[in-house]
DNA sequence: TCATTTATGTTTGTATACAAATAAAAAGGT
DNA sequence: ACCTTTTTATTTGTATACAAACATAAATGA
């Protein structure tokens, strides 16, 4: 009596993950140099700041200390970040945008804007709009 | 000139990213047994089934072949799962809850609603309704 | 100054998530 | 019946994601 169906499908949980798999699918079609997302947020940042420590920078991309770590890793091996010791701050890795990296600074703002553009596709101009407001309202 | 700065920050992407993970706090909080969200899911659908191929259920849940095979290896591994080979076919492994996963159905659905309550708690009655049909057109 | 606390980074272990290659069984077409 | 295709499951490898424990360095406070 008055049990009503507890559907997988109808969660909110459930369906932001199905979201964000399209979205992933959209992402990887679309981001340049076969970078995952959370490499591409690295970079976005970096390039902003210029320079960060590997710890901020998780922080800012929220990343675990240890998943910054890894991801830093592999934009370290490919060249894409540079990472050096803090003179003033011992404890600190200085993680900064390559050259390289910054001739692609432009290729991979576009890239995002398409991406974001391409995930929101499904919905008119005001529903993309209030879904990122209610989104966010969510974040916190 | 018209170059208008690109904020990861307010990409639905990062947002959605971000909501996962104020969404998956709240699930640890409040799902019984420990589970994890794809564990979790996969419980949910195979008491909703009864029964159910091992591909299928990953289908049904929107996991991988191989991560389907992991999460369903843990939960036998709890018993909380049994798995035997379909004589019909001999492909197929047929998944099924035990009968401590049956007597922990309501429990774990109460416990599904309550999560999604919370996830959804900054909203009004109204956007989270408005919220979720948006967030189903982004699933497609 | 010295002890405590905090911050940064590393390492280990568990759990998704998915691409790709493989093997085996079933289904389909001729 | 036979060949091809499809389906199911496994295995390997890479990349998050995060908890927990550890070491080191910096900041704080008495």
């Amino acid at each position: 009596m008055g049990s009503e169906a507890y559907t997988l499908d109808e969660q909110v949980g459930f369906l932001m993950r199905i979201a964000g798999q399209r979205h992933s699918i959209i992402f990887q079609q679309h981001v340049p140099l076969g970078l995952t997302p959370p490499q591409f947020s690295v970079l976005i940042k970096v390039l902003q700041l210029g320079s960060c420590s590997q710890n901020e920078l998780g922080r800012r991309t929220a990343m675990d200390v240890a998943t910054i770590k890894g991801v830093v890793d592999r934009l370290r091996a490919r060249n894409l970040v540079t990472v050096r010791s803090d003179l003033k701050d011992k404890r600190r890795s200085v993680v900064e945008p390559t050259e390289e990296t910054k001739s692609y600074a432009d290729l991979l703002k576009q890239a995002g804007l398409l991406i974001s553009d391409l995930t929101l596709d499904p919905l008119t101009a005001t529903e993309r709009d209030l879904f990122l407001k209610l989104l966010k309202k969510l974040c916190s």
